[in-house]
DNA sequence: AATAGTATCCGTATAAATACGGATATTATG
DNA sequence: CATAATATCCGTATTTATACGGATACTATT
């Protein structure tokens, strides 16, 4: 039988210690430690070796969920990381999918999907709820309005851009003086309603105009 | 009994029409009228009303199926799309999840799925299943690698760049010299591999950096 | 103690972007 | 048909960004 190493890491003491009384329960899981936030969390991964799983709350002190999953990925790290978090909202769920969580529960989730969800993600496989995807998927499309406001060139020419090239090339490219480039450029400021490139592209990014 | 009412939309005729006859079998669906691309379908649903869902392929001529999905969207119309989908990219889901597909659906699924998420999404429900949703998560979280490849401060600026804060700006709000933001910008682009503004906040996005 | 990485600063120069203001031909749309 | 939106073009001026090359002080790590 092989034992699910993990542990907890919340900075709710009662959360932290109730968890691990009630995952006591279960032969197959044993918790290594607990801790109270993203730093003692990567002091305990130093010291304790084949820990499979963290169970990891979003807001918490010092060193919070979203940096810890970040850490964790960019460590390269085997252990697999399940948010345990107050909020539903699908903003979080999609940070936490794209920073490499393995599953999202929320805090009133019953034990039986805890335990089956750290089962599941034991074995490497990602799990998250048919109703914690709904949330993201909605999420995700409720972002930009309209694709509309910007008209085809300035789509085309946008594009472009976002690709790096300058003025200069995307008129070569496209066969029309840098000048009307130049203008399309800044009619797309103005109806994004940004001063510069870069905030240019952000928006357009979280447009899902690009 | 509230009839439900779609049009399918895919170039494949067979397909189009296999469907069709496959739906006739549910009372409580009727299928309006089948077309070929994006640009019939618009015409369909100019003429005919209260349309309520259409079965929509990626792979189209003229127009494809996200383009149609971003127009609907824009169109801010009361059509609740579906997708049917040859390909179970995470790329392909996650990017019809954001243009506001209600549903996505493999072209080899089997008729009680189909049926059941035409049900759900003509409540104005949107249904993902698991094994789909699963592929979404994990395409999402393939990106990105290291956060580590910038520093501290060159991660802070980068903040404040996406932010559209120019070099000047930056320098005054965190009391040191433009050159050395300037520095800062230059050692970015290289660490990242960009040539410019745009295409560095594009990748960055990208990588979750900001 | 030495090395590597980081943060800080500087000069010179060119390229690119942004801010004004204005114009015409074509295409949609009411 | 008239109006509005679009795509195209132009000038002038200023501000920013990018490309070179070089230097010092501090920190952390070997």
């Amino acid at each position: 039988m092989n034992e699910i190493r993990l542990i907890i890491a919340d900075d709710h003491e009662l959360f932290r210690n109730g968890l691990k009384e009630l995952l006591k329960k279960y032969d197959d899981v044993h918790v290594v430690t607990c801790v109270a936030d993203g730093v003692a969390f990567f002091e305990a991964l130093d010291n304790e070796k084949n820990i499979d799983i963290v169970l990891l709350d979003i807001g918490m002190p010092h060193m919070d969920g979203f940096e810890v999953l970040n850490k964790i990925k960019a460590l390269n790290a085997s252990i697999k990381p399940i948010i345990i978090s107050m909020h539903d909202d699908g903003n979080y769920i999609a940070k936490c999918a794209k920073s490499g969580a393995y599953g999202y529960l929320l805090k009133n989730t019953d034990q039986e999907e805890l335990i089956k969800v750290i089962r599941i993600v034991s074995q490497g496989k990602k799990y998250f709820s048919p109703s914690i995807s709904e949330k993201m998927i909605n999420f995700m499309s409720v972002q930009s309005v309209s694709k509309d406001i910007l008209s085809n060139k300035e789509t085309e020419v946008l594009g472009l851009i976002s690709e790096g090239l300058t003025t200069k090339e995307i008129a070569a490219k496209l066969f029309v003086s840098s000048r009307t480039i130049e203008t399309h450029r800044a009619n797309i400021l103005k109806k994004l309603e940004v001063k510069n490139t870069a905030e240019l592209i952000k928006k357009a990014t979280q447009m899902n105009l690009i």
